[in-house]
Order: structure tokens, then sequence, then C-alpha cells
DNA sequence: AGGTGTTGACTGACCAGTCAATCTATTTGG
DNA sequence: CCAAATAGATTGACTGGTCAGTCAACACCT
């Protein structure tokens, strides 16, 4: 939507600073280089809505934790609710990138796939802060976010529905099993088990991690394939009472 | 099976009368039972979260809806959070008495899963609006809500987990897959459809529901259980920059 | 001097929750 | 059989606190 304030600084939405503060230090020559402050409060504001979350955080808490003033908030967002925005989108953004280059290698499904879910979950493992918030206040709230940004987030799913697609095109995949839901399926499995780690529900941990990855692709797939016995002899419905 | 027995009403999505303590006025045991206004002012609650988000909504929205004075619902619940703690409780506890049942009776994995996954579908084919809410406003909501109820739909998530667990045991399924991290796979799934519905991002209809449901069941079953040549080998990793 | 970055006190709107008053039904007791 | 007493249900104006967003001034660069 609206958007339009992307920066002219030519950073790409990818390569955004890790929270790797480590170098405090000036590394531009003069000896009071002056930090990113957007960047700071984008950070901050990262830790902050993990935290609190959006609805119950104050901008000064922003503030705070940038430890900048209350003002510079809206010196470089035009609202609290633009800084979501902006924390989203430039994610998503990313992620769609990745799918759109997966899609576009020849690569068995499995494969792609397994790329799509290891960029999440590495995501995750990477700033789980960040993949919470996305989660938490925008994949999944209908109202507000979730509603801004569903265009950009059906964008995924169509993506990963294509890809679907095409494996069943190619006979690799069931036909009867629409890929609409397959992909839905597909990106239900990922968002769960880092809605697992994001409650403590999960253990995580680099091996975990790991071991999710094959998950998501061993279940998902598995029953996706052609070959493998079916002898579900769709059962008589049984409506619960 | 079917666990016809379900203490009081029963089972079946909805309509269910005030459940539990303020009973009060309603135990009238005639006909034309005074309209009882606790039970309005939470399906008013459900109307109004659905539609404008638990915490865009003001409690007037909800008196309003219900026809009832502001206070009133002051009366009656002793926040708003209780409002849509009192939602979410008493629907997430049919649910978990469900699962209990499913569970207990003689039946093979699939069955048990599909009942399971029926039982969610229906319940959102009966009344969207209270699956969106809790879904949208409990369920995925880490702060707040989230966090209050965690335990409770925790015990869920574990309940489909010793449904694996047997099914594992008794050969049926893999074991290699970790028991809970299938069930959260499966719990996923089916949630991701629901927000999918919510969304109008897949198409919604007493057919769409029925076929969800076997989407459902065929996608996990089919990769968990056993018999399946897993060739999948070398995780090529890759990163997010 | 002019521009960009930065500050934090201030304000205006908004809203959850309170409360005293009013209404309605049920019980008491005359 | 009715009136007064009691208890709960219902009303909506009001309050107290919170907070997003504004703005005038100040700091620092070139």
């Amino acid at each position: 939507m609206s958007a339009a304030r992307a920066s002219g600084g030519g950073t790409t939405p990818g390569s955004q600073t890790s929270s790797g503060e480590a170098g405090t230090a000036a590394r531009h020559g003069g000896a009071k280089a002056a930090p990113d402050k957007r960047r700071l409060i984008l950070d901050a504001a990262v830790r902050v809505f993990a935290r609190q979350g959006f609805h119950a955080c104050r901008v000064a808490d922003i503030a705070d934790e940038a430890g900048v003033a209350y003002g510079l908030v809206y010196h470089y967002f035009g609202s609290k609710d633009e800084v979501l925005d902006t924390l989203f989108l430039e994610r998503w953004q990313v992620m769609l990138e990745l799918i759109r280059e997966v899609d576009a290698e020849p690569l068995p499904v499995r494969e792609k796939l397994r790329a799509i879910a290891s960029f999440i979950i590495d995501s995750y493992s990477h700033d789980p802060d960040l993949m919470k918030v996305i989660i938490v206040e925008v994949t999944r709230a209908a109202n507000s976010f979730g509603d801004t940004h569903i265009g950009t987030i059906r964008d995924a799913y169509e993506l990963i529905g294509k890809i679907v697609q095409q494996a069943q095109d190619e006979g690799v995949f069931k036909p009867e099993i629409e890929a609409r839901f397959a992909a839905m399926a597909f990106y239900g499995v990922i968002e769960q088990l880092l809605t697992g780690w994001i409650f403590d529900l999960l253990p995580q941990g680099g091996e975990e991690f790991e071991r999710a990855k094959s998950v998501v692709v061993e279940t998902v797939c598995g029953g996706l394939e052609v070959g493998v016995v079916s002898d579900e002899t769709t059962p008589g419905n049984r409506l619960p009472r």
C-alpha cells in the first residue's frame, strides 16, 4: 500500500544489521560517527514488540530501548504503525525474493520446499524476536495489520502454490489435493513450529531446527507424493456430534 | 463411538448456554425464558471482536451490539479481558473434551485425527466469527492472552501428541519424527486452513470444508505412516542473509 | 546561514472501569 | 390479597489515567 517510505539509502531490504551491535566503535574514520538512528529504532522496536506486544507497548518504550528521544521516532516514521509495517515488509520482501529464486531453479520439489522451510526456520534461528513479531502481530492479526498486508502475505502462499502445482503437473504430487490447500498446509506446518518455539512449547536449538526442517518436508511431501499407498477409503464422514 | 454422553448439551458447536457459574436467572423451567443478557453480551462480543478486533473495539461497542447498557457488561464480567477469556475457555474446553473422548475410543489413528480435524473445521463452519476470535486474539497472541491461556492451549497439543505417540508405539507411524513435532504439524495445518478462510484466501463452503478434512488427514498421515521410502539426504542449507 | 538531526514537554482524544440512581421481580408480613 | 421490603438487574453520565502524535527549540554539521 502507500509505503513509498523506502528511504533512498541503497540498503537492500535484506541487509539489516542483525543486531550486531558488536561494532559500537566508530568505524567511520571520525571519532563520533553517527550511528544509523533509524536502524537503531527499528531494532529496538523488534525487541520491544517481541517483549510486550505491539498494542501493549508505548512509543516511549521504543525510544527508551533505542536510547533516543521520543520525538525522533516520529522524525523517521510517520506513526507507530509505520514502524511495524516497515519491519514486516523488510523481512517479507526478502522471503518473497528467495521463494522466487528457488522457484526459478531446476530442482526437485522436495528440494525447493526444503529450501523455503530452511529459509524461514533459519530466519527464526537468526532473529527470533523479529519472526515472533511478524507472525504474532502481522501474519495472524486478521484485523489491523494482517488486513493491511494481506496482499503481500497472499503473494507468498501463491508462489508456494505454484511450486506445488508444477509438481502436480509433473506427476510427482497427487493431483487430487488442490495446490492452494497443499500450499497452506505446508506453510501452516512451518508457522506452527515457529509458534511452538515462540511459546516455548517445543525445545529450541540448532539441532532441533535442523530436525524441524526434515519434519516439514517429510510430513508434507510424504503425504503429497504419488506412489504411496493411500488406503484411505474415504470413510463415511463422522461429524462431531 | 461418538460420545453421546457428553455432559449437558453436547459437543455440537455452538448453542451452549452459559456454562458454569452465573446460571442464576436462567433456570426458568417454563417455555419463554427471559433473554439471558449474559449470553447476549457474549454473542455480541464475538461479532464485535471478529469485526473490529479485540484491541480496536470499545466496551461500548459490545454493549451497543448486544442492545444493553454499558454498565451491564461490567455487571456480568469483571473486565473487557474477562469477556474474551470466557469465550475462549468455553470453546476450548469443549474441544479438549472431544479430543479426550476420541482418544479413549479404540479407533485407528487416521480416524482419530480425522475426528479432531472434523470437529475443528465444523466448529468454524458453524460459527466462523468465534473461531476467528479464538485463533486471532488468543491462540496466536503470544503477548496478552496467548500467554494467559498457554497452559490450556498446550493441553490440546499434548493430547494430540499422545495420539501420535501411540500410533508410533503400534508401529503405524514412523518413530523418527518426534510425536510433539508431528502433533504441532497436524494442528498447524488445520489452523492455517482456518486462517485461509478467515482471510478469504481460500474458498469456503460445505464442500470445501469436507475436502479440507481429507487434505489434513491425507497430508499429515500420508507423511507419517510407515512403509514410505525416505530417500531424503543431504540438507543443503541456505542461510538467510 | 541553512539544513538536517535531535530533544522532551505538552495536548487533545480516547476509553476502561466506577457508581449512584432507577427499574423489575420476588418475598415478606399484615 | 395487597403493600412494603429486599435483592438483583439495568442504566448511562462521569472520571482518571493513558498515550499517540505535535511542536518549538536546540545541537551539530557543512
